[in-house]
DNA sequence: TAAAGAAAGTTTTTT
DNA sequence: ACTTTCTTTA
């Protein structure tokens, strides 16, 4: 341990060794952060004795639990440990304690619940909508599940929100309804979605004294990761958890919040002190992971925010190389500009990691192209998971029906997928009834099939079909389900774990007939959660019941009879999953419902390598990460910033904070780029550069771009810096020609034309060399060939609308009489309008 | 009922 | 541009 700790600076040092009391470690980017929590867990056990089931760390990402795990156990490689700390997301971390404890909440739960992910969950919205016969167009599903979500991660239950709902406000009210059908549904599932999952482990703290002292008395320590990006539901999580020790030691940097549109509350680390008395504070300030000048450029950006208390954030690493800058003629070249430089990097370095960082998950595709192009063998991290292919849902949904075939959502996803005969028809009358007797579709089912009322015989056998496939599986999961009508569940069946394997017979899973009722067996409500990680009782393999579930209901037949490419890589798909089942073949039900959960919560794709060449990334998730080689692109107006952000200076400051953790995560190389024109819906517009780049110290920037670029024309003027609250007044002083992305278009094809020897073609006018440049996000000029009239209304600038009042242009689209201008007015929100018609005026 | 074709919505970031 | 959902047709 003294070796270990003489790897620490002091402050470093002083983190990990001060154990007791509530602690607050701010960490800048490349302070060591990581390392500083996996020293001080290592520390923990070897050092104070504490045993590692008394430790819990929590943070947001997999990916970070992941490397948390890996760092620690690199620390007490030879220690023979008993078991391993809890490391765990939020989320998982509730998933543990619920799956243990939640019928000691009292709400008619069973241990048995499925965990409903957001697609799920808008799945379930979406239906409700329809049942309560709101018009779709008018409530789109997906903006009443952002809403449902926030208010339930403000704690304002049903009841509460539709207090807030009055009449005046019809939408509101319209979506407290939906929320109340929602919750119903969620629970007539037995189903929690994501945020249910913080809530009701809260509630359940909070309500259950001895659930609570429990679980304080087993967590001695806790230490929670990006303190910064906790919501109010984490706090009071964390603050229930560590009442009686007060242990709790927090890790985070204001500068890296990035998550306050997701309920992400600063207040938490800002008010550390007060929350938890007699804290210590540590700060860690030395950054070792990038340049010099790295640091200066991310500075000199996060500077630019009013919101922040500062810090001082030194490195005694050399200065390095200047950041290097490139403006691409459109999407295309900009990914393989970054291609090829990868490859000149790793000429040089054959085994540099390089990561291409942009803002939307939409951007990744092109640069997916070019990787495979230049044959670089990349990750990309985000996006679609693994978990979220359909293929792979629908199995997945097959193995929830076994474990709860109440599940409506899951049973929905997958009774006629391979097609089995039972169709929109059938669906809908079973539908029907199940709503006329309160029954659910499972239910209603077997009800069917022994009257079938009017239902063809075809539709009857092919339910009998698709119900015997369930049956099958359940039995083959350990967990067979009673035969005939009879039907368990959370509602109807006794509350403690019916669906668990039966205890005392390691045969029982594969005697199916034998177990056609399930067996009595003794349930402590209050067992330890070492017994609930370690029952296994039946003999099956998670393997196996995946197996049946690809082979048994037909899946793999129908995709096989396909055969086309794209069924063969969904075959494969399966395959991957059947493999990722055997890590899991700790066997019987516990495990296959381990399994299940975890490809619930788990987003990003875990198999993520860090020796491949190039890792494609969203800014968000490359939080916590670092690489030597890092690429900023699509650095554009509208973009990154993100366009939804313009209005809100609270939300522009964000955007900010993630472009310096983007810029942080470079160690030695970091390029940034964007585009002049880039295709959106399938349009193509140009594009502005990023006022990012703008605040970025221009000596500090190497120019990569052939011919004239708009850093040359920034370079070419004075810079101007006007003060942060008035920008306005001061940007509307630069009238004169400036840069924007269409004159840059025409310096390229005159550039090209020039190559070419091609001096045709209608090149636009050439901007003039002694432009002035334009601060990025000023109002740029009307182009020549609009001039008069309407001309005005161009991004940036404000226009008068007879009902809406003075707004601000976003963004201009199309030519002529079908111009459309998204318009952002304060208190309406953002309209799209046909200029022709919307009688704009200039204001 | 299922497959094929047409229309509409989509993209901010994530557990 | 791409994907999901609605509509038509075999």
């Amino acid at each position: 341990m003294e070796q270990l700790l003489s790897q620490l600076n002091e402050q470093q040092r002083e983190a990990v060794v001060n154990t007791e009391g509530p602690l607050l470690i701010l960490a800048g980017a490349g302070s060591g952060k990581t390392r500083v929590i996996a020293y001080r867990i290592a520390f923990l056990i070897c050092e104070k004795g504490v045993p590692p089931w008394n430790i819990l760390a929590v943070t947001f990402t997999n990916k970070s639990a992941q490397e948390m795990r890996t760092r620690v156990q690199r620390l007490l490689q030879g220690q023979e440990l008993s078991s391993a700390p809890w490391v765990s997301t939020f989320h998982s971390l509730c998933v543990r304690i619920l799956r243990q404890d939640i019928e000691q909440l009292k709400e008619s739960y069973s241990r048995t619940f499925t965990i409903y992910d957001q697609d799920d969950s808008l799945r379930l919205i979406k239906n409700a909508v329809k049942d309560l016969g709101y018009d779709d167009k008018h409530l789109g599903a997906r903006s009443v599940q952002s809403a449902i979500s926030s208010a339930k991660n403000r704690g304002e239950d049903v009841e509460a929100f539709a207090a807030r709902a009055d009449y005046v406000d019809e939408r509101r009210a319209a979506i407290a309804r939906v929320y109340k059908t929602y919750e119903e549904r969620l629970h007539a599932n037995n189903a929690l979605d994501f945020d249910d999952l913080m809530i009701k482990t809260v509630r359940l703290l909070r309500n259950a004294p001895e659930v609570r002292d429990k679980y304080n008395r087993k967590f001695r320590y806790i230490l929670v990761d990006e303190y910064q990006d906790t919501n109010s539901l984490q706090f009071a999580l964390v603050s229930l958890l560590t009442q009686q020790q007060q242990n709790i030691c927090v890790v985070g940097d204001e500068d890296q919040s990035i998550y306050k549109w997701r309920g992400a509350d600063i207040t938490n680390i800002l008010n550390f002190e007060k929350h938890f008395p007699n804290s210590k504070i540590i700060r860690l300030e030395q950054n070792y992971r990038s340049t010099q000048t790295i640091l200066d450029v991310a500075g000199a950006v996060v500077k630019r925010n009013t919101e922040r208390k500062g810090k001082n954030l030194w490195t005694s690493n050399p200065p390095g190389e200047r950041v290097r800058y490139y403006q691409a003629f459109d999407a295309e070249a900009e990914a393989r500009f970054v291609a090829s430089k990868i490859r000149e990097h790793r000429n040089e370095q054959p085994n540099i990691r390089a990561a291409v960082l942009y803002r939307t998950n939409s951007q990744s595709r092109v640069f997916e192209e070019a990787m495979r192009r230049a044959g670089l063998p990349y990750n990309i991290v985000g996006g679609f998971s693994f978990y979220e292919r359909q293929e792979v849902r629908d199995i997945i949904a097959y193995l929830k029906l076994a474990l709860n075939p109440t599940d409506s959502i899951a049973l929905q996803r997958v009774i006629n997928s391979p097609p089995r005969g039972i169709g929109k028809q059938t669906l809908e009358e079973i539908d029907r009834r199940a709503r006329d007797f309160g029954l659910s579709i499972w239910e209603t089912i077997a009800l069917v099939i022994e009257k079938p009322d009017g239902l063809s015989p075809r539709a009857v056998a092919a339910l009998k079909n698709f119900r015997t496939i369930i049956y099958h599986l359940a039995e083959l999961a350990g967990a067979p389900l009673p035969r005939g009508t009879g039907v368990r569940g959370p509602r109807r069946g006794s509350p403690a774990g019916v669906l668990d394997p039966p205890v005392g017979d390691a045969q029982g899973a594969f005697n199916s007939e034998s177990f056609a009722s399930p067996d009595e067996h003794a349930q402590d409500a209050h067992a330890t959660l070492a017994q609930v990680a370690h029952v296994t009782l039946s003999d099956s393999p998670v393997s196996d019941v995946v197996k049946a579930a690809i082979l048994d209901t037909g899946y793999e037949i129908a995709l096989k009879s396909e055969k086309t490419d794209e069924a063969d890589a969904r075959l494969e798909n399966l395959q991957e999953l059947v493999n990722a089942a055997v890590d899991y073949d700790e066997q019987g039900v516990e495990g296959l419902r381990e399994f299940i959960d975890h490809s619930a919560l788990s987003s990003d794709t875990d198999q993520y390598k860090s020796e491949v060449p190039v890792t494609l990334l969203t800014a968000h998730s490359a939080k916590g990460l670092e690489f030597p080689l890092v690429f900023i692109v699509g650095l554009e107006d509208g973009l990154f910033p993100h366009s939804r952000s313009a209005t809100d200076p609270a939300e522009l400051e964000e955007e900010r904070r993630l472009c310096y953790v983007a810029i942080t995560r470079a160690e030695k190389y970091l390029y940034v780029t964007h585009a002049m024109k880039r295709r959106v819906y399938g349009e193509e517009l140009a594009s502005e550069p990023s006022q990012f780049l703008n605040e970025m110290p221009l000596e500090m920037i190497e120019d990569l771009t052939m011919g004239k670029s708009w850093l040359s024309f920034a370079r070419g003027s004075t810079t101007i810096d006007y003060p942060q609250d008035e920008p306005h007044k001061e940007k509307r002083k630069y009238m004169g020609k400036t840069y924007d992305s269409v004159d840059s278009i025409a310096e390229f094809f005159k550039l090209r034309g020039q190559q070419m020897g091609n001096t045709r073609g209608s090149s636009p006018p050439i901007v003039t060399k002694s432009a002035p440049r334009r601060s990025p996000g000023a109002p740029p000029l009307a182009h020549p060939q609009d001039e008069g009239g309407t001309s005005d209304f161009v991004p940036g600038s404000y226009v008068r609308h007879a009902k809406y009042g003075r707004g601000l242009v976003l963004r201009r689209e199309g030519v002529g009489d079908s111009t459309k201008l998204t318009v952002s007015f304060p208190g309406h929100g953002q309209k799209k309008l046909v200029q022709k018609y919307a009688n704009l005026e200039s204001a």
